[in-house]
Formats: C-alpha cells, structure tokens, sequence
DNA sequence: ATTAGCACTCAGGCATCGAGAGTGCTAACA
DNA sequence: TGTTAGCACTCTCGATGCCTGAGTGCTAAT
C-alpha cells in the first residue's frame, strides 16, 4: 500500500478533527467538510480502511469512527516542523503581557515564562533556567552574615545567582571576607566546573582560605548543574476528557513532582529546534498518553535552557509550537542582559 | 434538645467512620462497634435523628446514612486540639527522612518541608518562608558582576536572602561596592521597613550612592513582605473520592496557582497554636469542599512563617495535628541557626 | 428509656431496548 | 478502474424498568 496525496490529505483532516473534538472521526463527518473536496462518505471509508491498515488510524471498536495512531501523529508534526512557526501578533502580545519587565531575578523572569506559556496554550509547561555550557564564573562573593555564619554568593556569566550559607569557624571581618571574595573571583574567572577543583587545591595549598569556604564554592559550582525548574499551568491537564480519569491525572501531576522524572521528559536534542515525543515516546508509562513538545533555547552561544509544554497526544502542535519558538527567542534576549533592562 | 455523652459519643463515631471511608454511615453499622457498647440499631437512629435536628448530622437522601455537617466536624477538632498533639515516633521518623541536613538556603529547608509533610499525611501541604514581624537588616551588599550590572544581595536576621540584579549608570568597582556595602549596611542595621525608607532618603543626599543601588535596596526590603511559598503533594487532592469530578479538582489546584489566594487560605491566626476552616469558613468557593489547617511557626521571636495541609473537609484531623505541630517546631529549630549545623 | 418489628424510600446494579453513528461489502455507474 | 449508492450489520449510549440492599421512621411492646 502506498500513501497518495489524497489519503494524506483525509489523514490531516482525521488529525485536525480529531484534535480539536477528542472524538473518533467518522466517514460522513469528514465527507461533509470541504477540505477534502467533495468526496463521499463512501470512498472516504475505504481510504480510511487503507490508512488503518497502513498503521495511521486505530478504531476503538467497531462502528465508531477512527482516530489517529501514534504513527499519524509523527507525520503531522513532522510535516508542522518543516514550515514556518510564526506567531500570529495577537498571541504573541497576549504573551507578552506576562513579562514582568521588573523581574530582577532569573527565576522571576523563569517562573513568568511557565505561567505565559500555559495560560495561552492551555497546556502545562515546564522552563528549566539556563544553564552554562561550559560554566564561567563572574564573581564569588562572601557577604558577612554573623559570627559563624557566612553566605556565599556565586554569579556566573549569564548572571545566575547561587548563594549557600555557610558555617566558618572563627570570625572573619567584611573586609577580610571581601579581600578574600576578590582573591577567589580572580583565580576562577571562567573556568569550567573540573577546573574550578582543580584550582581550588592549589589555592587551599597556597592562601590560607578557610576550608568550608572552599567546600562551599565547590558544591555550589556544582549545583549549577541542577538547574531550577518551574512548572505552569498544572491544573490545566484537568480540561482534557483523557484525563476525566483521576487515576490518570493524578500519575501525570506526580510525574510533574519529582525533578528527575521531569528533566527526563524535557531533555530536547539541542541541535533541533524541537523535540517532540508522543505517547511511549516520552519513556514513562505515566505519560503514555500524553505528549511533550520541549525546546532548547539559547542564551548567546554559551549557556541553554529548556521549555517545554505537555499534554494529551491530540495536541493542538500546531499552535503550541510557535507560542514555544516565540517565547525561546524571547527568553534568550531577556536573558542575555543580566538584570532589568533601563 | 441537649447534646449529652451518648449524643456526642455517637457523633464521633459516626465522623470517624465517615473520615475513613468517605461513605454515609447507617445505623446498624454503628451498633455493630464496640466503641458504642451494645446500643440497639434502633436507638442509634433516634439519637441520629435528634443530632440531625441539632444541626451536626446530614442526610445526602433518604435512606442513606449520615454524614457529618461542618459544624459536627468543628465540634470534632475543637476537641481535637484541647488534647495534646504528640506524634507517633515512628512518624517522627518518617518526616525526618525527608530534612536534608545539608540544605543550606531558606527555600530548600521549606520544600524539603513541604514535601515531608505531604508524603507523611497524604494531603496537600503549603508552606511559607519565614517573614521577619520586624524587618532586621543584617548586611546589604554590592556585587560585581558585569560593567553595569551589580548584585544586591540582602541578608536579614534571621538568614533570608534576597538577591537583585541592578543595572547602573557608570561603572564601580569591586572596592567601591565594598565600600557602599559596608556603609549601607552600617547604615540600615536593624531598620523596620518604614524606617528604611526614611533612612534612604537621608542617605541619598548625605552620600554620593547611586540612585539604582537606593531603588533596589528599598524594593528588596519590600519584597520580604511577599515571603516564597512552595507546595507540596499537589497529586495528593486527587487520592480523594470528593475529587474524582476533574472539574473540582481542577479548580482546587488552580487555587494552588494562585500566590494570592493561598496567601488567603493559610492566614493563620498567629495567637492560635493551630487555625482550622473547614468547609465554607475557608472562604472561597473553589475550596468550600475542603479543610485548611494551618499553623504559624516560630522562629525566636522576631520571625513567623506558616505551615498548612488542604484536603477534604472529611480530613484525617487528628493525624494532621500532631503533624503540624512536630513540623513547626522542628522548622523553627531549623530555621533559628541561619546556615547548616556543623 | 430501650428495642423489636414493620412498612417505606431510595440509590445502584443489571438487563433490555431503540436510536444513532459508523462500518464493510457489493453492485452499479462513469 | 476509481467512485458512489445502498444495505445489512455492529456497537455505544441513553433511557427505562426491575430488583436488591441498606437505611430510615414510626409504633408498639418490653
């Protein structure tokens, strides 16, 4: 069996049906619309016999209609990727709107973008804050606090903050710890994470820095590995019928608990523009029947994040995938600048 | 009509039976417990029939049995919380599990917390950051980061950290800020935030300070008002049979959504160890068919946050407690040492 | 005051039934 | 040879009716 330009035609209109409704589309049904031109409920059945045979279409039982299979989904998406993602201007001012263009804070402008995200699409979404690529350190400060306790405040290029308390023995005076902040910036200026270790044995070897300073640091360089995520819109998977099922609803939300469940959906393939994954795809049985469209976006060339939305399998893709591209370009500018913009 | 011993003996079975089985609970089950001592199933139903009429029982139809009304359910804590809350040490244990020793920031103590207690009890469990009753400034400092853009880092009292990003017109250095930092600090020590405004405004035209610095200063202190809240368990809601119509969960998470409702749900009377409203007292339709219990912890005397479960208003009271109340005092012991403990 | 007994009520489960939507197949048609 | 009309068939879904079990209220007896 082969796939012509009509069948493929009646599959799209099948998939768009089938999106909007969440109900099995039948013959008459589609006959009746005018983007397949005129062709009887008749005809269009055997080629709707076809398509399932070919794997496109599945049947719920006998004499209802037909709805689209995982394979049918992969086609209309790939074809979706293959054209143009603009976002018509009315959305995008509704987007825009949810910018707080005082957010002073990366997790500020993050959590914005979740909440955007899901209130226009309808969807959950999920933003992770960037994270470096190959870290470079700006600044390590030591902020006194009292006479055991220290924060240490770490800022990285792209002006992500990690501050940590910490526990010193002895007192240490603001400006011994500001002399101290500047010696620590200056010798880790841009390294990567391995290189930060390294460098700190040979600064513990040579200055006399306090120990838990040095431990500190080290963690919270490595907590730039573990990047913030956010998640919008969560009572929103609870407007789709396929999740009328509490059981289900309820496995889907505890997935968008657990950190490493959720870092497993979104990781995208950085390379691509989109990573969509639909039904098993997405490798969890608590989201088999959900689908992931996630994104990486860029902030300059050194440092990525990723959004993300997620759903039933009968996406509208067609519509989130430009909210997405719109909004990945505009985080990575409003990121780019550290802070609010004048 | 009087409540007397039996009445209200009765009234508290019926309200267990129905807290564990979510089911209308008839007369001849209750006969057949011991706790009512050999009551004849008939006698049961003139007394339920009586604490109908009072106001403590419902009838969802004829011929089903009662289920206990929000003023049986207040009867019902009210004395609850005149006996005493200790916790089963074996829970004690399980909530400790979740304290990672090694979270060193305010906000990973809170989720931790959040997520312990929602594990522990099977209910939704939200809680807030502590806020400062009065505002105690403990260091305000600058950090360098790009050549317009700085850090502003405040620590208060009792170890909360804002940070800032702050864009500034011309360039300082690293020893500048040092310096504006240190007199910042001097200056601010101990402000509420009534007086820190004042006290800027002075600053401002005694000192050369940039007018940015002054701005974000004063909104940071601001935004100690607005303390972080973090959720746990938002799947729980969904255990429950009250929810299995999407629709009302739904508008349950939504709420959860929403900073400023939550804000709302857990004012907690702080004189009171433990607030509890239930059902409409919660005020606010979306939760009319839910119970808050919330709770302000202490940390010294200078600071409160609050700790609270959502959950059906046939809610687990009397496990909940005990709950709440071993938590708020571990996070007040937790919270009152700013930093890890050695 | 308590209880046994009885008539009554109602929700929920179950089977039945008809309508509606949809299919597959066949035969006629262009 | 592709398309279509027609028809028999299938299956879901909602409505209807029946039955059972759980529960009540009332009354009369203890």
């Amino acid at each position: 069996m082969q796939m012509d330009e009509r069948k493929y035609r009646i599959l799209m209109a099948i998939i768009d049906d089938y999106i909007s409704t969440a109900m099995p589309v039948g013959s008459r049904t589609l006959s009746k619309k005018q983007t397949i031109g005129g062709l009887s409920s008749a005809t269009i059945r055997n080629e709707m016999s076809d398509l399932e045979e070919m794997g496109f279409l599945e049947q719920p039982h006998t004499s209802a209609g037909r709805i689209p299979s995982a394979t049918a989904y992969r086609l209309y998406v790939e074809n979706l990727l293959s054209g143009s993602h603009r976002l018509p201007s009315e959305e995008a001012k509704r987007l825009r709107v949810h910018f707080d263009r005082r957010a002073r804070q990366v997790e500020d402008v993050i959590l914005n973008a979740a909440q955007a995200i899901s209130d226009v699409t309808r969807y959950t979404s999920v933003v992770t804050a960037p994270q470096a690529q190959r870290l470079h350190i700006r600044r390590v400060q030591l902020v006194p606090v009292s006479e055991s306790a220290v924060l240490l405040v770490l800022v990285t290029d792209i002006g992500l903050v990690k501050d940590m308390m910490l526990h010193i023995d002895g007192q240490l005076t603001a400006d011994q710890l500001h002399e101290i902040s500047n010696l620590l910036s200056e010798q880790l200026a841009g390294l990567t994470p391995a290189a930060v270790r390294e460098k700190l044995k040979e600064i513990s070897e040579t200055f006399s820095v306090h120990r838990q300073v040095l431990h500190g640091v080290l963690e919270a360089v490595e907590q730039t590995d573990r990047p913030e995520i956010m998640v919008g819109g969560r009572s929103n998977i609870l407007h789709y019928p396929e999740y009328s099922d509490t059981e289900k609803a309820r496995a889907v939300l505890a997935v968008l608990e657990t950190r490493d469940k959720l870092m497993q959906l979104l990781t995208a393939t950085p390379q691509m523009a989109f990573t969509i994954r639909i039904g098993n795809e997405t490798g969890m049985p608590e989201t088999s029947e959900c689908s992931v469209i996630s994104m990486t976006y860029r902030i300059g060339d050194e440092s990525t994040g990723t959004i993300g939305v997620i759903g039933p399998t009968r996406m509208q893709y067609a519509r989130v995938i430009p909210v997405l591209d719109y909004m990945g370009k505009a985080l990575g500018e409003l990121l780019r600048e550290p802070g609010p913009q004048p």
